[in-house]
RNA sequence: GGGAGUAUAGCUCAGUUGGUUUAGAGCAUCUGCCUUACAAGCAGAGGGUCAUAGGUUCGACUCCUAUUACUCCCACCA
């Protein structure tokens, strides 16, 4: 034999592993007759880089398509990227400012240039790395969602959705971004806790020298001001009932309203109303009819509603207005306030509420039949708790604002023409066509539409990606689609089960007429060990590809797993990867162990015999115990399965049983069954640890380098044998007895011991496996005695008592103490079960089954404390 | 403010419709071992009033109620 290293080195075999399963195509799937099963990635942003979060979720996804595959599925795992409008413009916007261009003195198209290009050269840097990582997708099928197709598939979709009247623009309050001059999601916007001030600025009533003073946080507002809001019941302003007051600085007069919105006890109970710039103003107006005056442009200078003030920052503008205010005698008070302010996620500038004309989703009637589908489990949420928060959701479904002032993105397909009418069209040609037909007089040509200059939602694309990266938008009869839809698993985050779960079920039941997948495994956070989640800015997160090269992409792919069920968060521990590079360092001996023996053909040895039988009915076991365990998507525990399956029966009682005398050889029945066993060890754990357990298999037995263990099949559990395993753990439990009194008695392994054990219930299994026994305790002699045997340590296993005789002297007063201390066990034990027994009710209503299992309780119990007894008193 | 969830060993988690000897695992800890596959290892051990208080039941880690602590989601007060 060659020598082999005693330690394994992962980096290159993981990447020589790699390199061969993609030559030989081993991810590429097309549809054949086998049944499908296909997971689509959630795609990353083309800007993004690989961080803990992906590690988890794609190491979950790998996991059941590698499972999915070897179970004889035509397993497809379709990757790509997402163009994350707002993101990848805001790093294309930076990069371009530092070569000295500014976004504004590009064209659309010069501008669309350059993203392309920083696309082509930086992005899906992430899809790289991922292989890094054993990813098994279909590497041919990479889709993005600005490509020609999922471009063309969005914007049918549009058409289609306004044709149906579920589009449609509107006036709206939303969160305008003044540094990305964008609309932004709810969901884009944090709060953030700011100190700030509160200011107190006194109205001025109408014809009369009082005035009412009202709290605001935003002075500058009162520009826009259109009323001066109070509860109906508060008794300090019934007087102002048909008043008018006056603005203070502007000299409007507007009227006082009633609304039992205002809440009376913060500030004065006044509350001023500015109905174009907070939302609940803006419902305030559209209930009492207000008036509405912007005062603001689009980057957050005042516009000419201003007055004075026009073309002025509006924080500059506050600053100012106050002085001003403090000058006119109009402020009554100032004080300190911390409030929460909505700041963009992306530019982290503080939001505008604004009115503006934007397109929108209709969700109604989208989301009932997608709220139906996850209540009645035709898609499985993993672990079931989020249908809750589905359901919480999808009942109050707001509609779903689409454009966004940006330029990277599916620009909008919706045309204006002079007559300020606005035809919907996929093209320029469509558009002119309509607008024709509708306005046959006007005589249009193309130079007379314009097209609307706003993208759609990222998300409107991603809604799309499990029918669009098979073409089913476009070509809803393809094969492809017809094939691998619906999907089978979506792995995701559920952070954005909103903006991305819902809605793909949602566009799946509107163009599919089908679910878009049947289960869906949320990950938890991956957290650090203070349990701050990872992030960029706290610097908290590991550097996932130096993880890898330090332990081993299966390492880390074991260290992710182990700790994070589903829906759980993840608080990383490296400490967890170094168990899965242990692991595979383990594995890695065992097979060292087994190519180190010579081979003989030599009658088979009972023990090993024995150890076989055995050992084929805990794996038939297991196998059962992971099949439940991934139909309930417990992938943590199926691990902790074959970890322990692996490490603690394979190597530790199966191979130690097996094991040769040093230097002697094995017997070729042995060693065929358990070259046969190994590989079928390295099949179950491969889907956990792709490289290692690949390597392995072409060393157990020579191959052909592309009879690839990853396209092998997957062991089915057959009938186990209850019995044999039963046997065998008493066998288990009593070496570990004998085991324990060599190490509380200090008996060096070398020393044979003499082993005597008690005529009863077990001896018949102690004598079947003697053998074994022997050889893992290292006995000289194990025979069974119908005597007490004097001057021994006595120990009790099961019902079972045995005896080792020692050279030197025993410990009376520690033996004893151990016993009595047993006795108290027992008799504490046996007194529960008597009170038990003796509970009339508990005899009379207890099934009898129950009652029965409490007897033997007792007789087991009483046995013990007189065999204890019967020891203690032999002791002295 | 509204909704949901969690609380079991030092840490991370199992514990199926209430009854399987007075609760299990991995890691960590401790003890003894450099035993010819592996010290990234071997053998063994210790460690829990199952958050608190009530209730239902013959019987509660398991079901109900309240309390406490934490987490998440939604909304958000000028």
């Amino acid at each position: 034999m060659t020598e082999i290293a005693s330690k394994y080195e992962a980096k290159a075999i993981e990447d020589k592993w790699y390199a061969k399963w993609m030559n030989n195509k081993c991810f590429a799937s097309q549809p054949d007759g086998r049944k499908a099963f296909t997971i689509v990635i959630p795609p990353p942003n083309v800007t993004g880089v690989l961080h803990m979060g992906h590690m988890l979720n794609n190491t979950i996804q790998d996991v059941l398509v590698r499972r999915a595959r070897m179970k004889g599925f035509n397993a497809c795992w379709v990757p790509g990227t997402d163009h994350a409008s707002i993101a990848t413009e805001a790093k294309v916007v930076a990069k371009l400012k530092e070569e000295g261009i500014n976004k504004q003195d590009l064209s659309r198209e010069e501008f669309l240039a350059h993203a392309w290009d920083w696309k082509e050269k930086h992005g899906g840097i992430i899809l790289q790395q991922l292989k890094k990582l054993g990813a098994s997708c279909d590497w041919d099928r990479t889709r993005f969602t600005m490509e020609e197709a999922l471009y063309e598939s969005v914007i049918d979709v549009f058409v289609d959705l306004y044709d149906k009247g579920l589009i449609y623009r509107g006036v709206r309050m939303v969160n305008w971004d003044p540094v990305a001059l964008t609309a932004l999601s709810d969901e884009e916007v944090i709060f953030k806790e700011q100190n700030s001030k509160l200011y107190y600025l006194k109205y001025k009533i109408e014809n009369s020298e009082e005035f009412v003073v009202v709290a605001t946080t935003r002075p500058e507002t009162i520009l826009g001001d259109t009323a001066v809001c109070v509860h109906p019941e508060d008794e300090r302003y019934s007087s102002l009932k048909g008043k008018r007051l006056i603005v203070p600085l502007v000299g409007r007069s507007v009227p006082v309203i009633f609304d039992e919105y205002v809440d009376r006890e913060f500030g004065t109970g006044a509350l001023k109303i500015t109905p174009a710039h907070d939302v609940n103003d803006y419902n305030l107006g559209l209930k009492h009819k207000l008036d509405v005056i912007d005062i603001f442009n689009d980057n957050g200078t005042l516009n000419d509603n201003g007055g004075v003030y026009a073309s002025m920052d509006r924080f500059d503008c506050r600053r100012k207005i106050v002085e001003d205010l403090q000058d006119a005698g109009l402020v009554f008070k100032i004080e300190d306030y911390n409030n929460k302010i909505g700041c963009s996620e992306r530019t982290n500038a503080v939001i505008e509420p604004k009115l503006s004309l934007q397109w929108f989703v209709r969700m109604e009637k989208l989301a009932k039949p997608a709220l139906e589908v996850v209540m009645n489990d035709t898609i499985r949420f993993h672990p079931a708790k989020f249908k809750n928060v589905y359901r919480h959701w999808m009942e109050n479904v707001k509609d779903w604002c689409i454009s966004r002032q940006l330029w990277w993105g599916q620009r909008i397909p919706a045309y204006y023409l002079p007559n300020r009418e606005v035809v919907v069209a996929k093209t320029l040609e469509e558009a002119l066509a309509k607008a024709r037909e509708h306005f046959p007089e006007e005589n249009y040509t193309s130079a007379d539409l314009k097209q609307d200059e706003d993208v759609l939602d990222t998300w409107f694309s991603s809604w799309l990606w499990p029918i669009s990266v098979f073409d089913g938008i476009r070509h809803p009869d393809n094969d492809q689609i017809r094939y691998y839809y619906p999907t089978d698993d979506l792995i995701t985050a559920p952070e954005i089960i909103f903006f991305w779960v819902a809605r793909m079920i949602m566009a799946g039941l509107e163009y599919r007429k089908e679910v878009p997948f049947r289960n869906v495994y949320f990950t938890g956070i991956v957290r650090d060990k203070l349990g701050r989640k990872m992030s960029k800015s706290l610097g908290n997160s590991p550097d996932p590809i130096e993880l890898m090269d330090r332990y081993g992409a299966d390492g880390v792919r074991m260290g992710m797993l182990l700790a994070s069920p589903a829906g759980n968060d993840l608080p990383f521990d490296e400490s967890y990867c170094e168990q899965g590079r242990n692991f595979s360092n383990k594995i890695w001996n065992a097979l060292r162990l087994i190519k180190s023996w010579k081979v003989e053909h030599l009658p088979q040895p009972d023990s090993s015999r024995k150890a076989v039988e055995w050992f084929e009915a805990k794996m038939n076991a297991t196998l059962c115990e992971l099949e439940k365990d991934f139909s309930n998507y417990k992938l943590s525990e199926a691990l902790m399965t074959v970890y322990k399956f692996i490490w603690d029966d394979f190597c530790s009682w199966y191979l130690e049983i097996i094991k040769p005398a040093y230097q002697s050889p094995i017997d070729s029945e042995t060693y065929e069954r358990t070259l046969d066993i190994f590989e079928r060890l390295m099949k179950i754990l491969h889907p956990f640890m792709p490289f290692v357990t690949e390597e392995i298999y072409h060393m157990i037995r020579q191959r052909k380098e592309d009879d690839f263990l990853m396209l092998s099949s997957m062991p089915c559990g057959t009938e186990r044998d209850d019995a044999v395993l039963e046997r065998f753990a008493f066998v288990q439990e009593f070496i570990a007895g004998v085991r324990t009194v060599r190490n509380e008695k200090n008996i060096a392994q070398k020393v044979a011991l003499e082993v005597y054990y008690s005529n009863g219930r077990e001896s018949g299994t102690l004598a079947e496996y003697a053998d074994i026994i022997s050889k893992m305790c290292n006995l000289k002699s194990f025979e069974s005695t119908s005597e007490k045997v004097g001057g021994a340590i006595a120990k009790m296993v099961g019902t079972t008592e045995f005896f080792i005789p020692l050279t030197g002297s025993v410990d009376k007063e520690e033996e004893t103490r151990k016993i009595e201390a047993d006795i108290k066990y027992y008799e504490g034990f046996r007194a529960s079960v008597m009170k038990k027994l003796s509970n009339e009710s508990f005899v009379s209503k207890a099934p009898s089954n129950i009652v029965e299992a409490e007897r033997k309780k007792l007789s087991d119990s009483e046995q013990k404390i007189a065999l204890l007894k019967e020891q203690l008193a032999a002791l002295k």
